[in-house]
RNA sequence: GGACGCGUAGCUCAGCUGGUAGAGCAUUCGACUCUUAAUCGACUGGUCGCAGGUUCGAUCCCUGCCGCGUCCA
């Protein structure tokens, strides 16, 4: 297979070659000891200041100021704008998600020197010596020429540090196929991280008043990763939804995850890490992803949660541990889902699901105001206080949630008995089958809004129809819901039926999980879907757990650990049953585990919560693809072609 | 796994129920010593995702496949 993807790139790379040469050529003629593979490619280039920093300094000085002041500097960066006029040039470089630009003039730099900046392209990287000036548009500018700084006399005021042999994507419009976006990031790091706005000051007749890009930034945040102006969406966008800026999602990422670490350390918790190669996959209900050790000759699962693991830390007295690393799961792909995730849970002893919904509400105010300044975010065009949570038990969410379209919502105690619900779910079906018929007749019929409505009705007709058959097991009345893929026209007439909790929180899950947009907290879970959980002292099919919700999906989820081994025994023999119905997601049986319960787990709470989720609320980011640097993709097959020369004879790595 | 949508130059996109493809940017060459989506002039660049089918003729219509997106599971 070829190197390159296009007779175009194999020209423009062979050209940058040449190119490339006679730069060399230029900057040996000027100091013969400079080898040539130095002259290409130099190792290393002292700047005086990143380029945030220079900005700093320059963005609140006046054209005069600059003028007496005469600011040398050397700095670094990658050509994102470059303009040859005769024998002058600018060019604009970027770094650190900042751009500045810079003047050449042959005067300045002399013959030699301009020639190599008519050899440079979009994409270059280089480093540049010069002193700060304002452009007669009021743009500040580094001007390159000889500076007289320690270290740098006599030094060339350009300097190619590195070429890029490839072309970066449209200026204008950067790279907005989100495909491409995704497969190579890097390329999308480069063009979508900065504000395509030239860096025209608001200093020119008001330097006092200045704005210093990172001076409102909270005080903890020194680095300059972070010191961005707050003017840092796309100003040119008209119509199409322009790219976020790539750069800006994944600092905050990072910065979530810090403020997370101090929120715990703070707080006397230890960071662990625990095995993700696990010989039973446990601690979530999910689908592993298999592999094998050659050595040991045995087969693992990469780990679908860490969970049984911190409580055996917990056994062990570490009484406040957390971890933040990968899990994996056997799944689609979707906007909510990457097979390889992120996911925060931490385990405290001494506590229950009660102090874990007042300690989760303290975690994300703080991590909102540490990242955001504010607990303000917008998801989905939507706004979301992150400080304002409501709490519902399950079974008050679905009353709450209950559709008009299907009659009167249930009551607690319907939520209470198997035959009342059976009951309920078929009134249900018929009350929305009498009293939406206009809507049965296909889409073609319904207009506007009513299409909506319509698709929203026939979504949850479907699903309560599937657990009304979960609950009686009788597949007899499949015309409603043959869209599920579980139950087919071909499905047997009688399965074995769901425990009444289990209908429950898939009923939850299908009237109510879209209305949690702002924070909520759902508590109080069917015992029949919760087999690591403490029951509730009153209620003894229901748990002590509860999942927090924000902008429609689930976010967090937590419960009083279950600590009695013949319990968990119980429980997870229950579970290998429900695997031997069909359900590979049930929850194996870790003897070990029960073993480490066996030397006792103090009582215990615990939370989980989805980084990459939480970062799609700060940030604002629809698909969870936004949030994660190399999403999970199908590796792409290019077309095979021939490619007979190589001239440089590069070595097979 | 299902439904719908998308795939045209390196990038961003046009392309009329069918007649072998266009623009801007980028690239290349030329002019220009304060430009900023620089400007002006000239040129180059394509197996129209892949494979079949219908047709005298397919980027366009049909089928299958591949990739991506959105929604659903």
């Amino acid at each position: 297979m070829s190197q390159y993807e296009s007779q175009f790139e194999k020209d423009l790379y062979q050209l940058r070659r040449d190119k490339l040469a006679q730069i060399a050529a230029i900057v040996r003629a000027a100091n013969p000891a400079i080898t040539e593979s130095e002259a290409k490619y130099p190792n290393t280039f002292a700047f005086t200041s990143t380029l945030p920093e220079l900005r700093a300094i320059g963005d609140p000085l006046s054209t005069e100021d600059l003028a007496d002041m005469h600011v040398e500097a050397a700095i670094a960066g990658r050509i994102m704008a470059i303009r040859v006029q005769g024998k002058a040039g600018f060019a604009q470089i970027q770094q650190h998600g900042q751009r500045l630009q810079i003047y050449v003039r042959k005067d300045d730099v002399g013959e030699a020197l301009f020639n190599l900046y008519k050899l440079l392209d979009l994409g270059d990287h280089i480093g540049v010596r010069g002193y700060l000036m304002r452009t007669r548009t009021g743009e500040l500018t580094l001007h390159a020429a000889p500076i007289t700084l320690p270290g740098h006399e006599d030094q060339p005021a350009i300097t190619l540090l590195a070429k890029a042999m490839l072309a970066l994507p449209d200026k204008y419009h950067g790279l907005e196929d989100i495909e491409l976006r995704y497969r190579q990031r890097y390329v999308d790091l480069i063009v979508n991280s900065c504000t395509r706005e030239p860096s025209t000051p608001s200093s020119e007749r008001t330097p006092t008043n200045a704005v210093i890009p990172g001076a409102a930034r909270s005080a903890e945040s020194k680095d300059t990763e972070g010191a961005r102006p707050p003017t840092t969406a796309n100003p040119i966008s008209t119509t199409a939804p322009a790219p976020p800026n790539v750069r800006e999602t994944f600092i905050k990422r990072a910065h979530i995850l810090r403020s997370i670490r101090n929120f715990f350390d703070a707080r006397g918790y230890l960071e662990v890490e625990t095995p993700m190669l696990h010989t039973v996959a446990g601690g979530a209900a999910a689908r592993p992803f298999k592999t094998h050790h050659n050595a040991l000759d045995i087969p693992l699962s990469l780990r679908i949660a860490p969970e049984l693991y911190l409580k055996r830390l917990v056994v062990g007295g570490f009484d406040r541990v957390y971890e933040i690393n990968r899990n994996f799961r056997n799944e689609g792909v979707s906007t909510q889902h990457n097979p390889e995730f992120t996911m925060l849970e931490f385990y405290q002893a001494y506590a229950n699901y009660h102090d874990l919904m007042k300690l989760t509400q303290d975690l994300i105010i703080h991590v909102a105001h540490d990242v955001n300044g504010t607990t303000l975010t917008h998801f989905n065009g939507v706004e979301i206080d992150l400080s304002k949570w409501t709490k519902l038990s399950m079974r008050e969410a679905i009353i709450k949630f209950w559709p008009d379209d299907f009659g009167p919502a249930p009551t607690a105690e319907v939520l209470g008995s198997r035959e009342a619900l059976e009951n309920f779910l078929q009134a249900s079906l018929a009350h929305c089958a009498e009293h939406a018929p206009e809507l049965g007749g296909g889409i073609a019929t319904v207009q506007g809004d009513d299409i909506e409505r319509h698709k929203r009705i026939s979504k949850l007709k479907v699903l309560l129809g599937v657990q009304l058959v979960m609950l009686t097991g009788n597949t007899t009345n499949l015309d409603l819901i043959v869209a599920d893929r579980a139950l087919t026209p071909d499905a047997p007439r009688h399965i074995t039926p769901d425990p009444l909790g289990r209908v429950i929180a898939a009923i939850f899950e299908a009237v109510a999980e879209e209305h949690l947009i702002q924070p909520t907290i759902i508590y109080d879970f069917p015992l029949a879907v919760s087999p690591l959980s403490k029951i509730k002292p009153n209620e003894p099919d229901w748990v002590e757990r509860f999942e927090f919700y924000i902008g429609g999906f689930e976010v967090g989820n937590a419960f009083s650990e279950l600590n009695d081994p013949d319990d968990q025994r119980r429980r997870f023999k229950a579970q290998l049953a429900e695997k031997e119905r069909g359900d590979d997601e049930a929850h194996a049986m870790d003897e070990d585990y029960v073993r480490a319960l066996g030397y006792g787990l103090p009582p215990t709470a615990g939370e989980g919560i989805g980084i990459d989720r939480l970062t799609m609320i700060l940030t604002g980011s629809r698909s969870i693809r936004d949030v994660i640097l190399f999403p999970l993709m199908r590796p792409q097959t290019r077309p095979a072609t021939e490619e007979p020369d190589q001239p440089h004879g590069e070595s097979a790595e």
